[in-house]
DNA sequence: TTGTATGCGTTATCAT
DNA sequence: ATGATAACGCATACAA
């Protein structure tokens, strides 16, 4: 049942059925009825694909949401990760003649601003429930990338950092080590507890006591002092795995000034895949987290938001890939 | 950059580019390379929607592989959540010219039968990373149903039992119940596990001890010995919390042989929303699972893999919603 | 082996 | 306010 038969059985245009899908102005009482108890009448549903073949005539415009504090990283090293999402989404967009703008999160939004926006996209850790709710009370539909919250139901992509997690720590396991150490960002962020939670559950499930340390990879504060408590309560770990590539380098710059010796002495496992870890001197074993793809599906979730019907939300989790590299046995 | 474009580039018909893009016999070895030379300089990349709506004339086919342990209770009251599962799939494979074939998971498929397969749907907890990977060989697009498998990379569409089992935990708390039990089916199956796991989570967080226990719903034993040993060991609890609708009827059946009341003396909370615990007295508090959802989206997903390119394998997760009925307080 | 032409179901432009 | 029709990008039946 398409809308050329439903047109038919109406005794309308096609492009009348089309006026009154899309809920256009120049359309009289009467006929909208009789149109809309037909689609009721024949259960019509509207075929996505083409619906958006044919809108690729216009374009689609979406916000991208960014906190002040990601996008000052986006151009530096640690901004990677962050950046190749970016890549991700605009490669998207260009492939579905989407608009993108790329919006301060912590600007004011007045309805006038997003009058013609059809979807949002949030980016990073600090994205709220509050930023969610304000968007959803609007009607605006939205994906988050790389950032979970439990509480509200909305759609996000993020990474698979319990498997990843967890498949370090047995991989470690399996080389006979079984001193180690988590390194990790502030758990508020999703990201780092999922990861946090995968290194915890494997290293339970084994016996073995978890043992972790905060450090905050946002202002990369010195870790020396961290790294000295270790050494001091705890010793020279067998292992380090941690929440990301950035501290994961740090942790091996901060251990070679306590002249010890990468991976001889200590192992070290970062997560993310970046590019500036693959090139670090040892190169660094990691979890390669595909960021582009988070990027590029985040921004088709959208436009299936935005074009499909019954979307019912859902967590979209990217598994990664152990790259054994020189900085772990 | 179209296939009319690169038609145009190459100096060859569109049909040609398309036969080339389609691996069809009937193209010459040097028009190949040439086309897919312009292909490979103008990084052309597939509509998939523009390709969708073209295949329409095509149908698609789909094998629906079921364990026979599953296939008996489709019919059955215990069959509910996966019978609505089907009813999902075959809707949106009506919506998409696909022709689904119910397949039993235990049959032998030579690669003969499989010939004008274009993808799988391995429905249930009983698929193995064996199957996944007889599948993976011969590159069958594939994705996994209500079972999700950390060893193999592959597609799947889940319900975030995680979350669900914390809130219903959460909301017990909120309660002031603090004995909080949880009967659950084998943790083979992730969806059992990843409730488990939930649960045991908030309880740990709070500081309380979980107790649990494990009941064999699939044969639906006798639950008398596990209560009654429950009800020694530990005495009454405040409330349980089962792994699904099935278990917690009969769980509540099985109290009220013991002249326990529900919800007054001790609150049950169930996993699914099926309507027979709808119906059922007293009405079973839940977590919904959008069963049909699930279905929908699993064929949906599989279409994309099979018509898209640059497909990464995702995990899918499904909010549940909490239905607060008669069996708790 | 290659090209031409039609159709997939919808949107949007231009008439009326 | 409504209708006719040309796109959207691709696959394919049919011709050559």
């Amino acid at each position: 049942m398409n809308i050329r038969e439903i047109a038919k059985k109406a005794d309308v245009s096609i492009a009348t059925v089309s006026r009154v899908l899309n809920n256009s102005e120049n359309v009289s009482f009467v006929t909208r009825e009789k149109v809309l108890e037909t689609l009721k009448r024949y259960e019509f549903k509207m075929d996505p694909w083409a619906k958006r073949l044919a809108s690729k005539r216009t374009v689609t415009k979406v916000f991208i949401m960014i906190s002040k504090r990601i996008m000052k990283q986006l151009n530096s090293k640690t901004g990677e990760f962050y950046s190749k999402v970016m890549e991700g989404i605009k490669n998207s967009a260009k492939a579905n003649r989407t608009m993108i703008e790329t919006v301060e999160m912590e600007s004011n939004l007045d309805e006038d601003k997003l009058k013609n926006v059809n979807g949002v996209l949030l980016i990073g850790g600090d994205t709220t429930a509050e930023h969610v709710r304000f968007f959803k009370k609007i009607g605006m539909p939205l994906v988050l990338v790389d950032q979970y919250i439990p509480t509200v139901k909305v759609d996000c992509v993020v990474s698979n950092g319990y498997d990843g997690a967890s498949y370090a720590v047995k991989y470690l396991l399996s080389q006979h080590i079984r001193k180690i150490v988590h390194i990790h960002g502030f758990l508020n962020h999703f990201g780092f507890k999922d990861r946090y939670s995968g290194y915890v559950a494997v290293m339970e499930q084994i016996g073995l006591l978890p043992k972790s340390y905060e450090y905050n990879d946002d202002i990369m504060e010195d870790m020396k002092p961290l790294v000295d408590k270790m050494l001091s309560v705890y010793g020279v770990p067998g292992a380090i795995f941690a929440s990301n590539d950035s501290i994961a380098m740090k942790v091996i710059e901060t251990l070679e000034d306590f002249h010890i010796k990468i991976p001889e002495d200590v192992s070290v496992i970062g997560f993310d895949g970046t590019e500036v870890g693959k090139n670090f001197i040892p190169s660094l074993t990691t979890l390669k987290v595909p960021m582009r793809e988070m990027g590029s599906l985040a921004l088709k979730r959208l436009l299936d938001i935005v074009y499909d019907q019954d979307v019912y939300p859902v967590r979209i989790s990217l598994f990664t890939e152990f790259m054994k590299r020189g900085s772990s046995i």
